[in-house]
DNA sequence: GCATAGAATGCACACGTTAACAATATCGTT
DNA sequence: AACGATATTGTTAACGTGTGCATTCTATGC
């Protein structure tokens, strides 16, 4: 059996309190006593029992992430970025519990002993029942990666509006205006703020978006491949298009490719999240870089943070996109 | 506060004994009393205090998922896998703690409370040293994707010489003689596996590996860039190029296309993973497909095995890894 | 030499759960 | 009616840790 501090204690001839006052750095004890019950302690290379500290102090030592779900809606390069992010900050004190918010059919499951706080990666509204429930049972909650209107610990997310508007500024600048949009999965907030940069930044220009130039994908590299051949099969083809993730764009690409079509010289494409693969690709993509492991690991901080001196974050932070422009756009030919 | 037993023994006019027992579908309580509690339990939305049981147990119902690390040297598609594999049997009785072993810089800071097992998921002989730790402070322990002589619970790991073997006789039998290799990380067991199938493929046909053809990599794109690059300085090309895996196998082939030759017209490649972009890049890659999911998820299985009925698996599982044909390798010139 | 403040330590209980053992209730058998 | 067997419930301690309060020790001041 591992040792406790009762067996140090014995050795020590002390009570296991004054063992207990030792480890935990208390004023009332004598540094003579306190130095000789750390040897004995380091020798006999105890470690605490967390499950019996959590029980009295009502402290788990565990973070837990959350994402939507971790099956194929999330992507890998996102999936990795985020728990590198918030392990970061996290690993030296608490331990991450990485779970997927459907892993759970009956939410009550939760309970507030479990966890000393969550970091929600949220890519669906659908996530609110569960981020309400967490607010309920009294969970310090981080929401990631979506606009939350929740009473949470912080909230913190790139400015995808903002992203989108600059990259299809940037192809309206080098001369294209039959601009096509590949859009996400339906519903999730990413998708609007994409979408509405989209919009808005083809109205700087006075161009008038059309929904023939407007297709529907579901954030994977299949339906960016099916996406594209829908927009191939128009009567007119788009000179570009904008593809809201990097994988659809690799899936647009793909059917350019197949069609007989050359990226960018017939088509060019822009993607959104700057996938580590994204510079890799031939021709090497054109994208929006979302800081998500910087989301992530500032979300950690500010659970931290709260969970340690109980701060909150009122407004929610938004971190920058970047356009990393690459070789997947051109300019439009004049005809 | 949460509700306890006491809360639910008072309402129910029983002893908090008596509670416990009819939520653990104990033998020894009045079917008609243990209905009744569990009606109260429900209408409180009663859940156990898990830190409690733990204490008392000797169970965390906590499973870790160790990788040598979580930064770099780990591709996302990987990593990405390998939680889903091993969460897919887990989730609904245990949480899943990720962690890199090198977050830890003093391996007595693990207990064996803290987890009732671990699935390592080992890329480096230096993991030894972890995982006799956990031999030795006696926690369940099954090793992913690396063959290892201590005795662990089990030993998962996908046949990579046999993977390479083939992928490279597939080389040989679409005519190719000058077959070049990109190899991974110096000392992992996955690179000398793939590279020993790589030369026992050439010894085959009579080929005899030259060290001109045989470049280090990193097992990230760069590196791979880089190799192919001092592979096409060299004085005689090789016709195909054998990578230790996809990510590599995508910089070799942007180093290709950038010295003006063509895949697979001039230089066929081949890699190893089939990471989820391989089949959507231009061209899409022959690649060898390592069943990372299925790793993890045996894994799990077999951990839950042996936590819950002490089943031990003492040969190594091997799992079958498929040459996935695409249109990175072509038929060699006749010149 | 003694009262006293202050420092250091110990005692006993609490956290929420399980389990060995003791106690009681119920029932059938003679 | 009395006994034993069996079914059901309760009592109590235990898991390893932290903490309020009581206790003991030490040094100081008079």
């Amino acid at each position: 059996m591992a040792v406790t501090i009762k067996d140090i204690a014995k050795l020590a001839n002390v009570s296991h309190t004054t063992v207990s006052r030792a480890l935990n750095n208390s004023p009332l004890i004598n540094p003579q006593t306190k130095k000789r019950i750390l040897e004995i302690a380091k020798e006999l290379n105890y470690t605490p029992n967390l499950n019996a500290k959590s029980l009295v102090l009502h402290r788990s030592y565990h973070i837990g992430l959350f994402f939507t779900t971790l099956s194929t809606g999330t992507s890998p390069g996102f999936f990795h970025e985020a728990v590198r992010g918030a392990n970061q900050h996290i690993k030296d004190h608490y331990d991450l519990i990485v779970k997927g918010i459907d892993d759970y059919e009956d939410l009550t499951k939760i309970t507030s002993n479990m966890f000393d706080g969550i970091l929600v990666m949220s890519q669906s509204p659908a996530d609110d029942r569960f981020i309400e429930h967490l607010l309920n049972i009294n969970i310090p909650t981080v929401v990631l990666n979506r606009l939350v209107s929740l009473p949470v610990e912080a909230n913190i997310v790139s400015d995808d509006y903002e992203g989108a508007f600059q990259a299809v500024r940037y192809l309206i600048d080098r001369g294209h205006r039959r601009i096509a949009l590949i859009s996400g999965i339906e519903g999730f907030q990413s998708t609007e703020e994409r979408k509405k940069g989209y919009i808005e930044a083809l109205k700087t220009s006075q161009i008038e978006p059309s929904p023939d130039l407007i297709k529907q994908g579901h954030y994977d590299m299949k339906s960016g491949y099916q996406a594209m051949r829908s927009l191939l099969a128009e009567s007119l083809l788009p000179t570009a298009v904008f593809c809201s993730n990097d994988d659809m764009a690799v899936g647009a690409i793909k059917a350019i490719h197949e069609s007989g079509m050359r990226v960018p010289d017939d088509i060019s494409v822009v993607g959104f999240d700057d996938n580590v693969f994204a510079g890799f690709i031939t021709p090497s993509l054109t994208t929006v870089r979302r800081p998500i492991e910087k989301i992530c690991a500032e979300g950690a901080r500010c659970l931290l943070e709260n969970i340690e001196n109980s701060q909150s974050f009122k407004q929610p932070i938004y971190l920058r996109t970047t356009l990393v422009k690459r070789e997947s756009v051109a300019d439009v030919r004049s005809e």
